[in-house]
DNA sequence: AAAAAAC
């Protein structure tokens, strides 16, 4: 396997182990990159290539495809980003074209917010350059977009449904495209975007270079690979499905009714100022955002059924430190990117095991060292078993530390009140102290009845979904079996 | 069991 060797050509087994920390004996410089792209990293501050970066320039910039085993947080997206950008400069666009600016690079994502993000990055390093890009993604007005499209963009990236639309009314073409990137393609796999990504593909170029990066080998995806990649060089940093050994896992026992005063108690006892809480269910996000604002904890949640405008609004807010818990679904387990982020809590431990793998890999990033706290109920058993099979080492559920939630101590208090001990302190309900305030009883609204107050856009869309919920996406592999060529 | 993504 060329691809192998050439990979440990330039990594040390340390640095492999070591997975985000930039390697000191490799340099920007020593690609042979435009002198604008190298500007615009001296612009950030950036150095020395991370080891995905040092591994996939050279290849990236040799033409190759290449087919990339990484998470976010490894600095993937300038591992294919900078050599996109330098081939484009390299690489007149000789075609007789109409067009002045064709499409000439594609990146897909699977996630709005992600698009974002790796926008933002691609205009950053292409800053000094003559090379135009935009980002496509639904949920907004469309108008702007095809503005944009219209006046000509050679690097887009985009969602796949949106990219189609755009395709459909005519105001983008990807005859002309030299480069398509598929970033985090597992999860687009998961989230049923076959179909999508294999129309999208059937609109480029035979004569292609092709790069797609998953975070996990499944079968699913090597066949994907196998059906649009050419003889690929394989790129793996991280071991897929490890855990940084620099993120500190915790998983702590609560009963279910406890599980949001659980998280208030954390994030207070804990002074956390950036926390990504996960729940497995957007009414459940909603209902936690709601109720540690409640407690005076500045929060929000981000998940599907927010607009677009809510989603964008609540993540740059948290980036802005305006929001302390960003309370959100799996739509932020991958992808983001915010940085140095100390703390991520599991409020639901995920029912697949690689969200959880995915989840905490919010933290920890860039060589920092990190948090992921969990909530275990006795119903995670299997979960938890999956997780640990998974990420091949135990988690012991472990008792919350100073975390009294009510019912606990009324069990304790019981006998000493009939043993006749007297207290001189003020009533409970009357005590002020540290952490939440304590209430007489508990009060599981999580698992009542959801009553919107005052229903927004998203509660309504909320509703209407659960009304009528979607039809079931087809199978992986039925799909995959479709697609033949091999 | 859920979530995500085009209108």
């Amino acid at each position: 396997m060329p691809s192998r060797r050439r990979f440990k050509e330039t990594m040390s087994d340390t640095q492999l182990a070591t997975e985000q920390k930039p390697s000191t004996a490799v340099r920007f410089d020593d690609f042979g990159l435009a002198p604008a792209i190298l500007q615009a990293l001296t612009d950030q501050g950036y150095i020395h290539p991370t080891p995905i970066q040092a591994a996939a320039i050279p290849i990236v910039l040799q033409g190759r495809d290449v087919m990339g085993a990484a998470q976010t947080g490894t600095g993937k997206t300038a591992g294919f980003s900078l050599p996109i950008i330098q081939q484009l400069l390299q690489h007149a666009n000789t075609s007789a074209s109409p067009a002045r600016h064709p499409v000439r690079a594609l990146i897909l994502t699977p996630t709005r917010e992600l698009a974002d993000q790796v926008a933002d990055n691609v205009a950053a390093y292409s800053r000094h350059t003559p090379l135009r890009s935009t980002v496509v993604f639904g949920g907004v007005d469309m108008a702007p977009q095809t503005t944009a499209l219209r006046n000509g963009v050679e690097i887009l990236i985009a969602t796949p449904g949106r990219l189609l639309d755009h395709v459909q009314q005519k105001t983008v073409s990807l005859a002309q495209t030299q480069i398509l990137v598929l970033d985090e393609a597992d999860r687009m796999l998961d989230m049923g975007f076959l179909p999508d990504l294999q129309r999208i593909i059937n609109l480029l170029p035979q004569k292609r270079q092709s790069l797609m990066f998953s975070a996990t080998f499944s079968p699913e995806i090597k066949k994907l690979a196998n059906t649009f990649l050419q003889n690929p060089t394989t790129i793996e940093v991280a071991r897929s499905n490890a855990t940084a050994d620099n993120v500190t896992q915790v998983l702590y026992k609560v009963d279910e009714d406890a599980k949001p005063d659980a998280v208030s108690h954390l994030v207070r006892s804990r002074g956390l100022k950036q926390v990504i809480v996960f729940s497995n269910t957007k009414i459940g996000a909603s209902r936690l955002a709601r109720h540690l604002e409640k407690e005076g904890i500045k929060a929000s949640a981000i998940h599907g059924d927010k607009s677009q405008l809510e989603r964008m609004a609540a993540l740059d807010a948290f980036k802005q430190g305006g929001i302390e818990v960003l309370v959100a679904t799996d739509v932020a387990a991958r992808g983001l990117d915010i940085a140095e982020l100390p703390c991520v809590i599991n409020f639901d431990l995920p029912y697949n095991a690689e969200d959880y793998v995915h989840r905490i890999g919010r933290t920890g990033r860039a060589g920092a060292s990190g948090d992921a706290i969990s909530l275990y109920t006795d119903k995670d058993a299997r979960f938890l078993a999956d997780i640990q099979k998974l990420i091949k080492r135990t988690l012991p559920p472990l008792e919350l530390e100073g975390f009294n939630p009510v019912r606990e101590v009324e069990r304790e208090r019981r006998p000493r009140r009939e043993e006749g001990a007297v207290s001189s302190r003020p009533a409970r309900s009357d005590r002020g102290g540290y952490g939440a305030p304590r209430r007489e009883k508990i009060d599981p609204w999580f698992l009542k009845p959801y009553e919107p107050q005052e229903p927004s856009d998203a509660d309504r869309r909320e509703e209407e979904e659960r009304a009528a919920p979607t039809a079931k996406k087809p199978k992986v592999a039925a799909l995959l079996g479709g697609l033949g060529k091999r």
